[in-house]
RNA sequence: CGCGGGGUGGAGCAGUCUGGUAGCUCAUCGGGCUCAUAACCCGAAGGUCGUCGGUUCAAAUCCGGCCCCCGCAA
């Protein structure tokens, strides 16, 4: 099938590459313009864009999608479909019309549920069990277009948000290709999103980082993985800003106030949170530094047990 | 030239301002104590102080160049 995919990030990279070995003609992909990232402000190629060009497909990179241009090149390159997987633009109406087949979306969560930006993060974040892939047609709304399939999985308790999201964008490309299959054969059903179950998954900002111990144990440590790796949840520990990596819940309760330091050796780091649960932190890295232990960073930053962590 | 932190035995840090014997906690090795131990006691090994050059009687420390790591911002 004659294809172009628009795409942006890693999450996008397995679906582009699924659907070229699945030997489809892709025969041009979209990526977001060369931003100046990162120390120095060098000029990055975004994942997508690096692995068409590996692949020789064409790249293009337009920065606005209404002025004409877009439009003029989609027509040129005549697509029987479009793919889109976290391309990070809404397609206007003269766009989503194009394609004979249509336009559709690889979205990392089972919509209706977690529309928006941060689906992985967010179902994490509010400790769901569950989540998954949906492969929709593209509607003018967020995500809001009909459903061709889904799949889910479960979401263990230690996964972090990087994991997962590994695993959906494989997950997501495995049944991108078998509902081309399906669209490209007219067998393929969609059904309308029930608007009534739908909830929202913004973008993830700095301002979700600071930990707050009140919270429950088990709160804080889907903050943890929930915003791993970026912007990660972090905490001020012997005065310095500390992102924290990797937490367990450790079995047992306390009686101590949130924030108490329980235990601060080689053994471990222990924090109090507000249901009376334990966090024990793993994983951390300081501000400057490389992530490292809780046991390494108490080795240079010995806390005495009772210290009170504030946000 | 976007802003900033950092590179010191295997790990994490102090020492740098005010130049003068390489320090702390942990790990490692040996010994001891103990029913036992991640606990405790005694002892030991292990470092071209990122790198190149400069100043000096003397540089981890002061000056200059370079390499590398990280946070912020985007």
């Amino acid at each position: 099938m004659r294809i172009v995919f628009m795409g942006t990030p890693d999450f996008a990279v397995p679906s582009l590459r699924a659907l070229v070995e699945a030997g489809h003609e892709v025969c041009g992909v979209f990526s977001q313009p060369d931003k100046p990232k990162n120390r120095g402000m060098k000029l990055q190629e975004t994942p997508v864009k690096q692995y068409a060009l590996s692949k020789g497909l064409p790249v293009f990179q337009p920065s606005k999608l209404r002025d004409g241009e877009a439009l003029r090149i989609l027509r040129e390159l005549a697509p029987e479909l479009i793919v889109v997987a976290a391309y990070g633009k809404l397609l206007p109406v003269d766009i989503l019309e194009l394609p004979r087949l249509g336009c559709v979306n690889v979205h990392s969560s089972l919509l209706p549920k977690y529309r928006g930006a941060a689906p992985i993060n967010w179902a994490i974040l509010n400790g769901e069990d569950e989540t998954g892939v949906t492969i929709m047609y593209m509607a003018e709304g967020m995500d809001t277009g009909d459903i061709l399939a889904q799949r889910s999985t479960s979401i263990p308790m230690d996964e972090n948000a990087a994991q997962l999201f590994e695993r959906l964008a494989q997950l997501g490309a495995e049944l991108l290709v078998e509902t081309v299959e399906q669209i490209g054969a007219g067998t393929a059903r969609a059904v309308p999103q029930d608007d009534g179950q739908s909830c929202h998954a913004p973008m993830l900002s700095r301002e979700l980082s600071p930990i707050r111990w009140e919270k429950t144990a088990r709160q804080v440590h889907d903050q943890v993985r929930g915003l791993f790796p970026w912007p990660a949840a972090t905490a001020m520990l012997d005065g310095v800003r500390c992102k924290i990596l990797r937490t367990a819940l450790p079995e047992g309760d306390t009686d101590q106030a949130a924030g108490t330091v329980l235990q601060a050796d080689k053994r471990g780091l222990r924090v109090a949170c507000g249901d009376g649960g334990v966090l024990e932190v793993l994983e951390l890295q300081p501000d400057g530094k490389k992530a490292m232990t809780a046991a390494a960073f108490l080795m240079g930053h010995p806390i005495p047990a009772g210290t009170v962590f504030s946000d």
